[in-house]
DNA sequence: ACTAAGATTCGC
DNA sequence: CGAATCTTAGTA
């Protein structure tokens, strides 16, 4: 499982970093493909920026802790906290998925591979992650951590995908090439290139 | 109390 | 392209 200090660093160098970590659910798992960044300071798009119920959470929970939210009255989108001198969230967008598939499947009702987990609202319906999951930290967790992945390949950069603040920062990582990532970029970012800084 | 907006997904 | 469906937060 990734200790704390994988999750003691800024959150663009974390985002870039749990792709091709595996994440794993109780039975069920998948290699992280796709992540963004969200950072607590001076970016408009995080939820710090707008709810103070995130800011508590950054200054109550250590890094490494899950936050999960529900969005548009539908979906959970899994986070993780990170904090060093920068504090943050990392968004989990899309998985390959991995361990479990037959449960990933009758959990989605879809058959297809590259359905099951392609997208954050997907990811986490097929590994059954909810509210419940809040808070929960993901460093001391054996049914829900993540760990170190196969092989990194390489990596590309975009724009998030989705928002409507701050979406000229391209803190958006996925693995080239892959099948499960969420869609193609808006923007398509130039791969072995440094993206931006605050 | 009431309203608006939202890091999405699926179906028409 | 629009509905689904609910939580958080701002305003009265």
């Amino acid at each position: 499982m990734l200790e704390r200090c994988f999750f003691q660093r800024d959150p663009v160098t974390c985002a870039r970093e749990l792709v091709g970590c595996k994440l794993t659910c109780g039975m069920l798992s998948g290699i992280v493909v796709e992540t963004e960044a969200y950072d607590a300071e001076g970016d408009d798009a995080c939820h710090t920026a707008f709810r103070p119920s995130a800011r508590a959470f950054v200054g109550g929970q250590q890094p490494g802790a899950a936050y999960v939210y529900f969005s548009y009255g539908v979906h959970w989108m899994l986070n993780v906290l990170v904090k060093a001198e920068r504090a943050g969230f990392v968004l989990i967008r899309a998985l390959e998925p991995l361990e479990g598939i037959d449960e990933m499947r009758k959990a989605r009702g879809v058959h297809d591979l590259r359905q099951l987990c392609s997208g954050p609202g997907k990811l986490t319906k097929a590994l059954g992650i909810t509210g419940c999951h809040h808070g929960r930290d993901m460093c001391s967790d054996a049914n829900f951590a993540f760990s170190r992945g196969p092989a990194d390949r390489s990596i590309n950069t975009s724009l998030r995908i989705g928002i409507s603040r701050a979406m000229e920062l391209p803190w958006r990582f996925y693995a080239a090439g892959n099948l499960h990532v969420s869609r193609t970029s808006p923007k398509e970012g130039r791969a072995g290139v440094e993206p931006a800084r605050l």
